[in-house]
DNA sequence: CTACCCCCTAAAGCACACTTTAGGTCAAGA
DNA sequence: TCTTGACCTAAAGTGTGCTTTAGGGGGTAG
C-alpha cells in the first residue's frame, strides 16, 4: 500500500543508503520499482525483503546465498519445497552458531571470574596456579 | 612442557598451516619460540592463545582488537583491571549476539512453518493470505 | 534566482582476513 | 646421492561487503 524513499527505508532498517542501493544492485530487493524520474520507491513487500535480509546475514549467509534466496521467491510456487529446505539447513546452520556462541560465553565467564580473583588478589600468580592469595583466604564457618 | 610443529598445530586446531604462520605475525601469539633453524615451537601456552583466539574470533572480534588483548596478557599484572573490564564487555556483546542470533531463530521457525503449509497446499497463495488450502480444511471436533 | 536537500549512476577505493606464489633451508629415507 | 616432505620468508593476490567519489537531476524554501 505505501510507498517509502529510499532516505526513509535507511531510517527504518538502519541501513546507509549507499548500502541499500548496494543491495538493490546485487539483486536482492526483487521487484522494486522505480518512478519516471529514475528514484526507487520501496513498498512494503520491498521493506520486508530487507528485514529478512538483516535476518539471513545475522545467520551469516553470504550476498551471493541472499541473491538465491530471493530468486526463488521470485520463481513462486514451483520452489516453495527448494525453499523449505533451505529453512531446514538455516536452522540446523544457527543452532550450530547458537552452540558455538554459547562455548565462546561460557569461556568468556571463566575469564570473568579468572580476573575478577586476579583482580581482587592484585595478581594473577596465585589463580594461575589455582591457590588463594596470602592475605585473602576465607575463613571456614 | 610439549612442544609441537606448526603442522601438529593446524591439525590440533583446524586452522591451516599458513593461517597460524599469519597470526604469529599479526603478533597474536605471544611468546612463541623458534629454533636455531627458524622453525616455530609451540608450547601449550602457544596453543592455549590460539584456543583463545577462537574463542575471540566466534565472539566477532577483528584481528586488531585479539593482538591487544594479547598485548596486555604479555604485560602482567598492571593491566589485570583492563583485561576483566575486557571480558565484562565482551560478556554483553556476546549476549547481544545471542539475542539477534535467538531472534534469526525465531524468524526461521516461523518460515519453516510457513513453507511447510505451503508445501502441504502445493502453493503460497493460502498460507499468504492466511487461509487454508480448500482441499485441507480441518474438521472441528 | 539560487541555495539546499534528496535523489540518481558508475566506478574507484578500502578494510579485513586470509591464501597463494615463488624461492629457499634442512633432515631423513631409498 | 637424490628425492621427498615439512618447514621458512616475503610479497602478491583474492573475495567479500560495503563506502566513497565524481558528476548530475530536480523540487522547494528563502
Amino acid at each position: 500500500m505505501s510507498a517509502y524513499s529510499i532516505g526513509e527505508i535507511a531510517t527504518m532498517t538502519q541501513l546507509s543508503v549507499p548500502t541499500i542501493r548496494y543491495y538493490d544492485k546485487e539483486g536482492l530487493i526483487p521487484g522494486l520499482a522505480k518512478n519516471e524520474a529514475g528514484v526507487r520507491c520501496f513498498s512494503d513487500d520491498n521493506l520486508a525483503a530487507l528485514q529478512m535480509i538483516e535476518c539471513l546475514k545475522t545467520a551469516g549467509m553470504s550476498i551471493k546465498d541472499i541473491r538465491q534466496f530471493m530468486a526463488w521467491n521470485v520463481e513462486g510456487d514451483k520452489t516453495l519445497a527448494t525453499r523449505l529446505a533451505f529453512f531446514n539447513q538455516l536452522h540446523a546452520t544457527v543452532l550450530d552458531q547458537m552452540a558455538a556462541l554459547q562455548r565462546t560465553l561460557d569461556t568468556v565467564e571463566f575469564k570473568q571470574r579468572y580476573y575478577g580473583q586476579a583482580v581482587a588478589d592484585g595478581t594473577e600468580k596465585y589463580v594461575k596456579a589455582g591457590k588463594k592469595a596470602p592475605g585473602n583466604v576465607r575463613q571456614e564457618a
